[in-house]
RNA sequence: GGCCGCUUAGCUCAGUUGGUUAGAGCGUCCGGUUUACAUCCGGCAGGUCGGGGGUUCGACUCCCUCAGCGGCCACCA
């Protein structure tokens, strides 16, 4: 044996050697309950980060339950990760010079698919890098064909209950990605825009946005407000950039009276606050804002022409046509001045916009027609779950932000424009919905863009609109079916995806096979959930409700939130600021089993972990006192010593370190059942270096008995060892395995030995 | 604006229902060379537990309040 501890040496070996001996698959013999974790499951082209290294806490809950003798199972996967996947892609496309518009559907799957094959795996070799018991033979991937099989009947029962439906609703979407983002996926950041003040017939409005204005079709004030009160149920004539218009002033309440001039214009078609407004009012949804964040005053082109319009007004609309929204801004600037409408500007204006999460772009509400799920129905059973107690959270606070969310009931649009990902198992008869609007590339490989009646009646044919298609879009009522396959000839596919969490909210049903899966008939419901907190309502809340819907069972009894891996200073890791931990390098320098116990050690859960290279050391040398512990024994018993029968009255010092080594055993498993990981970490860390080495050990070193002092020895060591294995599986193996050699020990593997019992 | 968390030794953090001199690791300082380990051993120093108020026989722990930091949700026409 080496003088210290070399994890490398030993790393690769001992995962090696568990996995022959099949020891990350569950024992079914066993009639105890199974015990079952799954694992988050990382995106399949990404490598491995300090947060994924935080898993650790799942191995050793695992791998603790495996050695208390329950079938147990932990399943890994990955994640297609849709858009995320797709931007990685496309940005990679970008440098090429190309765009995703340049293919079809299908091909552009094809490669993305080749892309993320490609780059997948690596995460898993990282995964076994950190020694992760994960049952391999198990593995799942988020496009494999039983998921794919799941999540549409899933999809299909809710369509059966009513829970899916199609509408025209103000979306997030993101001109640059060209999709729609549910709520979650917006950021909100602070910024400084003008804030223009316009004449608007009798009355002066503010606005950030003023190229919606020519879509308004209301005004509104507070109905309290005196300065407008004799105005409401008026109408109006205002003299806009294109001519008058008429609109009526509303009452409401929603309206704040100090906002601005305190009478706001109303465009349903580009504003959240305003489309609600019009709901509530029946007011007309008229756009101006195209998919392309460009202006579209085609409405008005097509109805005005020399004979019933001003030039003027004509030629503004014409110069406005299909402008950027910004370029708009410093085009329409210029006519208010000039038609002295233009009251002021404010220029410090700050406000909260939003922003696409991926590209930084900013938010364009559109109304667009969209795939969404009622979410009544599914959360109200996941928060009864939660409130009965079927699911608790570990820490608890996280409950009530968990009903928060959840009691808001905003329905989910499920329906993402992109192709990476599970298509929506959904067709459109052209003969049944003529106004189709298709984008496809025709066989020379040019983008054409119509409706599909007209398409057909003149030169394209089905077969190359289905080959060459890129986006299908369907209005609000359009009639589907819902089927797996194409239902006939004259059918032509829906074009969207599902969004990410739709299909990874389902994993529990995904990875175990529902409904008839062995698996799932053994796993289900899972034991603990762990993740991090910022995927609570994206991905927890989701299993939850889907698990409930389909099975009517919680998907796991318990949810555990484990720290964020901060830097040493307690800052979040970022790359603009540069101080990303990798956890391979760490790994690499010092060895797997001490960051594990680093990530482990004086964190609690629910709250950052601060990961520094001098913590790591420290708890690499603590593998390596383990080891020379190891090798003490090891040498004393080369030298002869035995181990005996102990008898039943020992000297104080034997019986001392005896009674503590089992008073830590209590506390160590009690601390594993409370979830308290930490405190089994330091406890073991305290017991094994203080009391075993550095007292009972240095003590005795001159003793000179019958083998009472060696016995003792090994006995509280070995045991330490188990207990130690679900933080530090390495050192421990490789010490149990040169142990066993010389038959110190008995069970072959420390990994599947028994958990010590309590006395 | 609503909800939540954090503030304990120089640093990073534990501290489970309130109960004896408040803990750990790292760091500092002092001292140790015979083979388990210098990735080691022994020892010292260091905290009015963010400020203020209250409940209690007793508060780091419970309540109120103030301040600073952080998170989540909503949202600004």
């Amino acid at each position: 044996m080496d003088t210290a501890f070399i994890p490398k040496d030993h790393e690769s070996s001992m995962y090696a050697l568990w996995e022959q001996n099949n020891a990350f698959q569950p024992d079914l013999k066993s009639t105890k309950k199974p015990f079952s974790i799954l694992l988050p499951p990382p995106n399949a082209n990404a490598s491995l980060h300090a947060g994924h290294a935080m898993y650790v806490i799942e191995d050793i809950l695992v791998r603790w339950k495996r050695m208390q003798g329950y079938p147990t199972v932990w399943i890994p996967g990955t994640d297609h990760a849709g858009y995320e996947t797709q931007y990685v892609y496309e940005k990679q496309l970008s440098k090429q010079g190309k765009s995703r518009f340049e293919f079809d559907r299908q091909t552009l799957y094809d490669d993305v698919a080749a892309f993320v094959k490609q780059n997948s795996g690596l995460i898993e070799e990282q995964l076994k890098v950190l020694g992760f018991s994960l049952d391999w033979s198990r593995k799942t991937f988020m496009l494999d064909e039983k998921v794919i099989r799941i999540v549409y009947s899933t999809f299909e029962k809710l369509v059966k209950d009513g829970l899916v439906y199609r509408d025209n609703y103000i979306v997030n979407f993101c001109p640059k990605c060209g999709t729609t983002f549910a709520d979650l996926e917006v950021n909100h950041i602070e910024r400084k825009d003008p804030l223009y003040y316009i004449k608007y017939g009798p009355f002066t409005i503010a606005t950030v946005r003023p190229e919606t204005k020519f879509r308004d079709v209301a005004l509104a004030a507070h109905p309290k407000d005196p300065r407008y009160k004799k105005w409401i149920g008026k109408k109006v004539e205002v003299l806009g950039l294109l001519g008058p218009v008429s609109m009526t002033v509303l009452a409401d309440e929603g309206v704040d009276p100090k906002f601005g001039t305190g009478i706001m214009k109303v465009t349903p078609a580009h504003d959240p606050h305003d489309f609600a407004l019009g709901k509530k009012h029946n007011l007309p949804v008229d756009s101006i804002i195209d998919t392309r964040g460009r202006m579209d005053f085609s409405w008005y082109l097509n109805t005005h022409n020399e004979k019933n319009t001003e030039v003027k007004y004509l030629d503004r609309a014409k110069k406005y046509h299909g402008k950027s929204v910004k370029d708009m801004r410093v085009l329409m600037l210029e006519d208010l001045k000039q038609d002295g409408i233009l009251e002021k500007i404010d220029e410090n204006y700050t406000h909260s916009v939003a922003v696409c999460y991926k590209s930084d772009h900013d938010i364009e509400p559109l109304v667009l027609p969209n795939w969404f799920i009622r979410m009544k129905p599914l959360a109200e059973p996941a928060m009864k779950a939660a409130k009965e107690g079927l699911v608790t959270f570990v820490p608890k606070r996280f409950e009530k932000q968990y009903y928060q969310w959840l009691e808001k009931f905003i329905d989910w649009p499920i329906s993402r424009q992109i192709v990476w990902g599970i298509r929506i198992p959904v067709w459109y008869s052209v003969k049944e919905n003529p106004d189709l609007e298709v984008t496809f590339l025709n066989a020379k490989h040019e983008r054409v863009i119509g409706k599909v009646s007209e398409l057909l009646a003149q030169h394209n044919t089905m077969q190359e609109i289905t080959d060459g298609l890129q986006q299908l879009r369907a209005s609000a009522n359009a009639k589907f079916v819902v089927s797996d396959k194409k239902p006939g000839e004259e059918y032509l596919p829906e074009t969207d995806t599902f969004d990410t969490w739709f299909s990874s909210g389902q994993w529990p049903l995904t990875t175990l096979d529902y409904p008839n899966g062995k698996d799932f008939k053994t796993f289900y419901p899972t034991s603990v959930l762990d993740t991090m907190w910022d995927i609570l309502f994206f991905w927890v809340a989701r299993m939850i409700m889907f698990g409930l819907y389909m099975t009517g069972e919680v998907p796991f009894k318990t949810v555990y939130l484990h720290s964020m891996v901060t830097d040493e200073k307690g800052q979040k890791m970022s790359k603009s600021k540069g101080n990303v931990i990798n956890p391979i390098e760490i790994v690499n320098e010092f060895g797997a089993d001490a960051l594990r116990i680093s990530l482990v050690a004086g964190s609690t859960p629910g709250n950052p972990i601060a990961l520094s290279k001098e913590k790591v050391k420290g708890y690499r040398n603590f593998g390596n006192k383990l080891w020379n512990i190891g090798r003490y024994i090891l040498l004393q018993h080369e030298a002869g010593t035995k181990i005996i029968a102990l008898p039943k009255k020992l000297d104080k010092e034997h019986a001392t370190i005896l009674k503590s080594l089992s008073s830590t055993v209590k506390y160590i498993t009690s601390a594993l059942e409370k979830y308290r990981f930490s405190d089994a970490a330091l406890r073991l860390h305290g017991f094994v270096w203080d009391e075993c080495a550095n007292t009972y050990l240095e003590k005795t070193k001159s003793n000179t008995d019958g083998g009472e002092t060696f016995t003792t020895l090994v006995r509280v060591f070995t045991t330490s060892l188990k207990l130690l294995h679900p933080f530090m599986p390495f050192v421990t193996e490789s010490i149990w395995q040169e142990f066993s050699k010389t038959h110190l020990v008995d069970e072959p593997l420390l990994m599947t030995a028994e958990w010590p019992k309590s006395v």
